[in-house]
Formats: C-alpha cells, sequence, structure tokens
RNA sequence: GGUGCCUUAGCUCAGUCGGUAGAGCAAAGGACUGAAAAUCCUUGUGUCCCUGGUUCGAUUCCUGGAGGCACCA
C-alpha cells in the first residue's frame, strides 16, 4: 500500500521517530521478503523495532506490547508525536488497548499439544477446553486448533483456565493515539502487490530463502514469500506456480488487514497520496 | 482426408437412466487477547460449444457444424 514511503515524510515533516508494528520486520535474517525499509529509507527517519530480533527467538504480541511501551514512556521525553506503523493489526492493538497479563508459557508445552492435536485431531482439542474451560469452549472457534491450543497450554502451566485470564478490559495509555488507515482501490493495491513480488525476486528473494534453509521449521519462516519458495526447493511446486501463489498470498493477507482494521472501525481512511491531508488531521487533534 | 474420444462455474473436472446441475482449486466476505505475513469460518446461476430434429419438456437422445486431443492414412 504504501505504509513505509508515508510513515517516512511524516516522521520527517514532525521530526521524529518510527516504531515499525510488523510482525516480520522484526527479525533481522529476513529483509527482502518483508519489504522492509531499505538502508537508505532507515537514513532517512529514525526506525525502532526493525531487525532487532533472531528468527530463533520466540516473539509475540505480548512481549512487543511491553517493549514498545517501555520505549515510547522514554521517547515521549524528547517527542511530542510518534508514529507507529505496520500492518500487523494483533501488535497494534497490544499497544493501543494492551493485552491481558499471562504468564509466560516454555515452548515445551507447545510442543507436546501440536503433537497430541496431530494424533487426536481437533476433537480431542475441543474435548480439552470443554473439560477444562467451559467458559472459554462457548466462545472459540472449535475449528482453530491455533487458538485451543493456546487456551490449553494457558491453562496446563498455570492451573487456570485461560478465560479467567481474560478481562476485556482495555488498558488506559497516558498518549493518545490518532488511528490512520490508509487504503486504495482493489485493482490499484493488487497490481501493486503484483509488481512488488516481481521486484523482490529480482533481488534475490529465492537466494535469501535458500541461506535461510536451516531456519525452515521455526515460526517466523511460516511467512508469506518464504514457504513457498521453501515449497520450489524441495521440488514441490515449480518455480512459477511459487511466484504465482506468493503473489495470490499476499493478495489474501492484505484483504486480512483490510477487514482487520475496517472491523475496529476506529481508523480514519487516507489514500495513501494524501499525506498533506494527513498531516492537517493530526495537527487539528494535536492542537486541542 | 478417415476413425474414435472430448467440449458443463475464472481453472481442472463430476453429473443429470430426458424434468435447466455439483466438487476441488481460484475468488469474495468474515473472525481473531502472547504463532497473527499465522490460524480458522462462510459463500457455488453457469448461453451445461453452436445448429436443427424427436419430445409436453433437451445440457442430457438423434442430425449437421465448429474447436481440441489421440490414432490411422
Amino acid at each position: 500500500m504504501g505504509k513505509t514511503g508515508l510513515a517516512i515524510k511524516l516522521a520527517r515533516h514532525y521530526n521524529t521517530l518510527i516504531i515499525s508494528a510488523d510482525s516480520r520486520q522484526f527479525y533481522k535474517e529476513l529483509n527482502i521478503g518483508t519489504a522492509k525499509p531499505t538502508q537508505e529509507q532507515l537514513q532517512q527517519a529514525p526506525h525502532l523495532f526493525v531487525s532487532t530480533k533472531s528468527v530463533t527467538e520466540l516473539y509475540g504480541a505480548g512481549h512487543f506490547e511491553k517493549e514498545v511501551i517501555a520505549t515510547l514512556d522514554e521517547k515521549f521525553k524528547h517527542h511530542k508525536i510518534i508514529f507507529m506503523v505496520g500492518g500487523s493489526g494483533l501488535y497494534i492493538d497490544a499497544v493501543l488497548n494492551g493485552v491481558d497479563d499471562f504468564i509466560e508459557v516454555p515452548e515445551k508445552i507447545r510442543e507436546q499439544l501440536n503433537l497430541e492435536f496431530s494424533k487426536k485431531g481437533v476433537a480431542w482439542l475441543q474435548a480439552e477446553i470443554k473439560k477444562h474451560d467451559p467458559v472459554y469452549f462457548e466462545s472459540v472457534d472449535a475449528q482453530n486448533p491455533q487458538r485451543m491450543i493456546r487456551a490449553l497450554e494457558v491453562f496446563q502451566h498455570t492451573g487456570f483456565p485461560y478465560s479467567s485470564f481474560l478481562s476485556r478490559k482495555k488498558t488506559s495509555r497516558d498518549f493518545v493515539p490518532v488511528k490512520i488507515m490508509i487504503n486504495t482501490s482493489r485493482e490499484k493495491l493488487y497490481g501493486q502487490i503484483n509488481d512488488r513480488v516481481d521486484e523482490m525476486i529480482r533481488q534475490g528473494l529465492l537466494d535469501e530463502v535458500k541461506n535461510l534453509l536451516a531456519f525452515k521449521n521455526f515460526n517466523a519462516l511460516k511467512t508469506v514469500g518464504y514457504k513457498e519458495l521453501y515449497d520450489y526447493i524441495e521440488g514441490k511446486i515449480s518455480f512459477e506456480t511459487a511466484i504465482d501463489k506468493i503473489k495470490q498470498h499476499t493478495r489474501n493477507y492484505a484483504k486480512r488487514q483490510i477487514t482487520w482494521f475496517k472491523n475496529k472501525d476506529l481508523f480514519k481512511e487516507f489514500e495513501p497520496t494524501e499525506p498533506d491531508n494527513i498531516i492537517s488531521y493530526i495537527n487539528e487533534i494535536v492542537s486541542d
């Protein structure tokens, strides 16, 4: 859509910094495939939370929330406005509204649950949830193994049902969020996605993926642009098919982002080509 | 040139012993509290290639035609 370029323009206008809220740009090993800001762009405005983690680390929305809030507390001493930019809705939500406090669950528990699930199927997960957390059973998507496994790992580790941690309370923040969503016609967006994927291939995405072969099973590599090329490298699909799949999956992903932000219903919408309008919108709110 | 088979949803194909049709993939819409670029849910009307004929009724049977594939010349 053009978030990166727009963010840099805005950050320069206000002489401030950018916090990246992109669940894949955190990883220093992932570059071409995540459309990270270029070296040149990074010099135009300071970016935080880009290339700060390794793909071997387990990093989630809750970790992000804590780190970002700590960073903001510090940075707001010197800046009136800070931009947070990204497409990872859950992560943005975590910073704006907070995530309930869950205790860190050891990775092994999830591994064990995944293993059991692969043997026993969804029905087993449903039965476990029903038994240990009937409250959550009412609201979970009982077809979604990932959501149920999360609930079960929390239960197994803490001994308390997952639902007992959910307060549904919004955390109050000592900053005022101004939420801006950029959107454009589906036709234009999809054209840009296709072009961007072709450009990534030209820049050597395949080599990047080949160099990350050893990390294939880490969650960070379950990513559009990487998983399809692993399939190609393993001979499961042709190179052309892999590229088409990357384009297709990126389009699907973009649609999911639009759905997420639209239904949050709290974002003012702009065309990516309207930075001046965005600036006057922000000024209006900030002057109050 | 001859013979046989095929032509149904954007694609690959089922099917209707004659009562206007359905799967997978794609696509569209949606959900989402520490895996989120992840994970999951919902949604299938289309000149059933064209043309005549038989029939109350044809996408389904028959005639002729067009396109594709295979084999024989």
